[in-house]
DNA sequence: CAGTTTGTTCGGCTCACTCCGAACAAACAA
DNA sequence: TTGTTTGTTCGGAGTGAGCCGAACAAACTG
């Protein structure tokens, strides 16, 4: 077990990152920094962050700026008290995905369910094939956000046993 | 109840598919497209497409095509034998919007896991930061992989119901 | 047959996004 | 104070994706 293998190993999950940022809508460079972090023994400062990464220092500031929004990094002020900033991985990343997630399914959801209503309620029990179509449409959109709400809720593990013993 | 009514209503209807559209990864036009066929009365072929939408004709064949292998909409030779094609919606979305899921997030579920799952055998027993922090990751995406294999076998409402009534 | 219509493919244009580097502000060190 | 380090903001270069129009192939119509 040599230090290069673990360097490798490290290197092919934080790779590995970078195409999940992409799905999530992220870009390459957050998931790398989310990695690198993720990994990291201590907090890492920017300059840290630009030598672990190679990007630039902007780079590594307006993407360290997002994904600490997103609630996937957190942001420390240093122990001395001095202007140096550190940053650490949250390793509990089921909730801060799904809240990625929500940002861009929910807020999807929520505001066509709610074009949808609103059409539904100028529309009023005209049985045309407009007002019909639009309705089965609600009704698949509001499963949908019944069950991205009730999603939220669960972790990872709660999930996969509600889903596991519905089996029927 | 006017005319004019019912087409602002269908066009705001359109315009949310759109937004939907890009959110599984799919262009704006896939969603407009996808728009006129749902709540057109009769099947289109791609000049009646070109009309309704106004894109070029290029761009509607080749988003039909992308839609219709997705399963989105159905291709059907006109009734006449004729080289003319017709699309129509698929009206039960559900299982569609699973599988372009599926292309989006569960690909990259697997082949994330079967990056950690090799790093992790690289790293055996070796009870280290780095082989604890992957094992953790291949945790979580083991439910994840799990729950999106699950989630693939059941209908919205089925989905809704075994969230509801898990609800301890 | 020639002319028209339908559908696909290819090259190019445009726009948005990512990332970089420079400039700047703020805090520290000598 | 002046010089150094850290972090943010802004403008611009590079890149990829979406869309268009032209060219082409295939099938119909006169």
């Amino acid at each position: 077990m040599s230090e290069d293998d673990r360097t490798v190993a490290r290197e092919r999950v934080i790779e590995s990152m970078e195409q999940s940022a992409e799905v999530y809508g992220l870009s390459r460079s957050a998931g790398r920094i989310y990695g690198v972090l993720y990994f990291s023994e201590e907090p890492l400062s920017i300059p840290e962050l630009v030598d672990e990464t190679g990007y630039a220092k902007s780079t590594i500031s307006n993407v360290t700026r997002t994904l600490t929004r997103i609630g996937l990094i957190h942001r420390r002020s240093s122990e001395g008290g001095g202007r140096r900033v550190h940053y650490t991985a949250e390793r509990e990343i089921w909730f801060s995905l799904q809240d990625v997630f929500q940002q861009y399914v929910q807020r999807e959801i929520q505001t066509t369910l709610r074009t949808i209503q609103r059409a539904q309620a100028q529309l009023p029990d005209d049985n045309d094939t407009e007002a019909a179509r639009i309705k089965e449409l609600q009704q698949t959109y509001e499963d949908l956000q019944e069950i991205v709400t009730l999603t939220s809720n669960f972790t990872a593990a709660e999930l996969r046993d509600a889903l596991e013993s519905y089996d029927q």
